[in-house]
DNA sequence: AAAATTTGACCCGC
DNA sequence: GCGGGTCAAATTTT
């Protein structure tokens, strides 16, 4: 048992080896083999969590989720040993993989800056990052976000006057952002971004080969929120959403507010701050803080929990906050351990369920239609 | 039963 | 009239 957990920190710290590597060789340039580099630690990786998981799956793991379920005590505990695939419970599965979007929507609220391949500026299209050259690869990179203006975004399809103003005008706050979908899970929706939206609209563009999606708030009503938001995926890169943000979240300043996680539709009596309501969230549900919390602590990065200065922001209502790197190895190892879940029983090959086939996937999602 | 989604109709600016 | 955004009834999901 202690030794599978070791286990894990180590493939953890490993993978954590990995990125900072990688920043250094970009950064670098590419004078260097970064190629050879991943690829190596990617085996290494790999070798270790294939193992963690041999032994898992032969482990008497098993029972612990359950009652960690309903008594979260020890979120952080909990959190790492219900790291059973095929036996998590699938709330838990869905909250790891929206709290991984989540993580990432939080970076991109403080401007991390996507790393940029050769050629590719930040403040351009997301063509050349996502496309990896067009050699139809697996191609999407997660974990790459940018927001661009929405002047930008209104000139797509080839300059067609754009939508300046429709039956209402729209206030100036328009904000666009460029989202990669979900690596793993339902890469149909675009990434949780920490609210919870109801979707009222949806309609072919002209030029476009995906509809456009319209969501409101779902408190729209009850709180007078006037959030809105329009979710398109990219004709050239269809595991790319870009979402245009109408509006600021109203609802999340009242002191009856929903829960700004989906998963946790908690109301709480008016006395209580929104510090304490963070607090609140955190025990009542496995919620993507203490796994990532307990991720952090275990890989020597002290997360201490309250880290950037709250805002109004959308993302401000996340339950816990991080430092950036306390961020980036969450997102990382989330990744990975997402990739573990959806293994499932089934599937006998590491690699294919640390790299599910995308192509499938989609194809398969498309038939539906 | 309530909430969410779907989808055709409608509205409005250009 | 066209295109984009919204409404709202019907349907599906929870």
């Amino acid at each position: 048992m202690e030794e599978i957990m070791s286990m894990v920190v180590h493939g953890c710290k490993l993978a954590k080896e990995l990125e900072s590597n990688l920043a250094a060789t970009m950064a670098a340039g590419s004078q260097q083999q970064p190629s050879l580099m991943i690829s190596s630690s990617c085996d290494d990786i790999i070798k270790i969590f294939s193992i963690v998981k041999q032994r898992v799956d032969n482990n008497g793991m098993v029972e612990y989720h359950h009652q960690n379920q309903n008594q979260m005590l020890y979120p952080e505990a909990a959190a790492g040993t219900a790291a059973v695939p095929g036996n998590i419970d699938p709330s838990f599965q869905e909250w790891l993989r929206s709290s991984v979007t989540q993580a990432m929507d939080h970076l991109l609220f403080h401007k991390i800056p996507p790393f940029e391949m050769e050629g590719c500026s930040t403040t351009t299209r997301l063509r050349g990052v996502t496309g990896g050259g067009g050699e139809g690869g697996d191609g999407h990179v997660q974990g790459t976000l940018m927001e661009v203006s929405a002047e930008t975004s209104a000139a797509r399809g080839g300059g067609g006057g754009g939508s300046s103003s429709q039956r209402h005008r729209r206030s100036d706050s328009a904000r666009t952002r460029i989202v990669p979908a979900p690596q793993f899970g339902n890469t149909e929706i675009p990434p949780d971004d920490g609210y919870t939206w109801r979707k009222y609209g949806q309609k072919e563009i002209l030029n476009s080969k995906f509809p456009r999606s319209y969501y409101r708030c779902t408190h729209q009503k009850m709180y007078n929120c006037p959030a809105k938001k329009q979710v398109q995926r990219l004709d050239d890169d269809p595991y790319t959403f870009e979402v245009t943000y109408h509006d600021e979240h109203t609802c999340h300043m009242s002191s009856t507010a929903p829960s700004a996680h989906p998963s946790a539709a908690v109301v709480l009596p008016p006395e209580i701050t929104h510090d304490q309501m963070n607090q609140t969230i955190t025990m009542q549900q496995p919620s993507s803080t203490t796994l990532g919390r307990w991720l952090s602590m275990e890989l020597g990065t002290g997360g201490s929990g309250s880290g950037s200065s709250g805002g109004a922001g959308p993302s401000s209502s996340s339950a816990v906050r991080y430092d950036r790197e306390g961020e980036l190895q969450y997102l990382n190892v989330a990744n990975m351990a997402d990739a573990m879940f959806n293994s499932g029983s089934s599937s006998s090959n590491s690699m294919e369920f640390i790299f599910p086939p995308m192509e499938d996937k989609w194809q398969h999602e498309e038939k539906k239609k």
